[in-house]
RNA sequence: GGAGAGGUGGCAGAGUGGUUGAAUGCGGCGGUCUCGAAAACCGUUGUGCGUUUGCGCGUACCGGGGGUUCGAAUCCCCCCCUCUCCGCCA
């Protein structure tokens, strides 16, 4: 959410942000409406203050046996009038609110303006795309093959874009989940593990709602929601807080079932592992200082990479641009593994920072040593890494011409294998 | 699911209609003392919003919402949550 001086200050930067962001949203009403409610406030205030001071007349003049009907007269109708201009205010408020909960986060000045994934900036490469004297196979042949992933079962348990993992397949799954969390925690964030049930009130927190909720699965008969990320529980970890300066940064990271819905998904990615309604991540969430948030973004971002590094993983590092980044977020780097498979980047990681985006709509902040206001703090997360497409990765990556796959280095000790098949 | 208890400041815990934003204790911060520390003593110690150049002032907040009243942490109604016991259960 921004801040809504910011945004009453600074319509027009805001406006240009949703036109570089391609959003359509109507600003009628808002600053008559914010006028308004000021007015409004500034009189109700006033009539309170009026209440009490005589209040308290009357309470001193009971005290002394005295007579104080006369104030308690001038009383009579205050209350009415007061309920009526809170009500009144409450609803300026509600529209304010309404208003804000659907304004995108403004853009960092180095995102690209672009209208859609193609404007996004190759910032970094890493690793080169094997070479291959055979024609390598996507990771559902693979798995097929040596019977390590089971999508038709998974079809009958569950449905389309769900899987079933098997045997080496579960194994790998397991694997890539401890030493993404050993990575991490190695690299200084708090192992933590979260509700993957939350509640409307985090959902909102993170910026999931209330504009993006038929992208979510919600427990029917509650207002229960299956997180689509573990940046959700685990941002939401410090609502509202009030951090003490010398707490920060603080880094955590939490493996976490995610499920989402893919409502305006149909038909891409239809087979394979790469799009599910549920799937396995190891996130990383941060929660630092203004004035450190984009350092940080660049160590988080490099946390990721190392692990891909790690694998073995070649990929690339590019910079979304203002049409394809996320809502709530101020600049995001998206890692993409190469697949041989498909013969493209595909993302793996997401990071960003959200600057005061989350915090505000969380309540997140902190003191500065000797400071008596509050701050917000700032947010951001990674995923290091989705563990289903990284599977995906290495099955297609150091698939051999017999048809073994080889199993990264790295992996082996969790793994107990050097070789699939 | 059944029965009961309870939700007050960072924590513990008073407070049942009139300067109570809230006693007291602990914790935190500042100071006195000390070579230094501990102890002791003194002082201080919530958040949001509005307003103001600033000091400040006003207002709201004692789980949430509504009601009674000149006035509510205190009385009434509804809801939520937590805890204990029983039942069930990984």
């Amino acid at each position: 959410m921004l801040d809504i001086k910011f945004v009453r200050e600074n319509v027009d930067a805001v406006k240009e942000t949703l036109k570089k962001r391609g959003v359509e949203l109507s600003f009628d009403g808002f600053l008559g409406s914010e006028q308004k409610r000021r007015e409004i406030l500034l009189e109700v205030e006033d009539l309170r203050n009026r209440r009490n001071v005589v209040s308290r007349e009357v309470g001193a003049l009971k005290k002394d046996g005295r007579d104080a009907s006369a104030q308690m007269d001038e009383m009579k109708g205050v209350g009415e009038k007061i309920k009526a201009l809170d009500e009144e205010l409450k609803l300026h408020e509600q529209q304010m609110q309404d208003f804000l909960l659907n304004v995108p986060n403004m853009l960092n000045e180095s995102v690209p303006v672009g209208a859609d994934e193609d404007a996004n900036i190759e910032i970094r490469k890493w690793g080169e795309p094997g070479e291959f004297d055979f024609k390598p196979l996507n990771h559902w042949d693979i798995g097929e093959r040596h019977d390590i992933i089971d999508f038709e079962r998974a079809t009958k348990i569950a449905g389309s874009r769900f899987s079933l993992l098997k045997g080496a397949g579960a194994r790998l799954e397991r694997a890539l989940m401890n030493f993404m969390l050993d990575h991490n925690t190695e690299a200084g964030y708090i192992e933590v593990f979260p509700p993957i049930l939350v509640n409307r009130e985090a959902m909102t927190g993170t910026g999931q709602l209330p504009k993006f909720e038929e992208d979510l699965f919600r427990v029917a008969d509650s207002d229960f929601f299956l997180i689509p990320t573990a940046e959700v529980p685990v941002t939401n970890i410090h609502a509202g807080e009030i951090l003490k300066e010398d707490q920060l940064p603080l880094y955590y990271t939490a493996y976490t079932p995610c499920f989402r819905r893919e409502a305006g998904s149909h038909g891409k990615d239809t087979r394979g592992l790469i799009r599910q309604h549920q799937f396995n991540k190891v996130e990383m969430v941060k929660f630092t200082r203004p004035e450190d948030s984009f350092d940080e973004l660049e160590k988080l971002t490099a946390n990721a990479e190392d692990i891909l590094q790690q694998l073995g993983l070649p990929y690339r590092t590019v910079v979304l641009c203002s049409g394809d980044i996320g809502f709530s977020a101020s600049k995001t780097y998206d890692i993409e593994v190469w697949l041989p498979g498909q013969g493209k980047y595909r993302e793996i990681s997401s990071c960003s920072n959200f600057e005061d985006f989350q915090a505000r709509r969380a309540g997140i902040r902190f003191k500065r040593e000797g400071q008596k206001k509050t701050e917000f703090v700032h947010t951001l997360n990674g995923s290091g890494l989705a563990i289903g497409r990284t599977m995906v990765a290495i099955l297609e990556n150091f698939q051999q011409a017999d048809g073994s796959v080889v199993i990264p280095e790295v992996l082996r000790p969790y793994m107990g294998m050097d070789q699939i098949g």
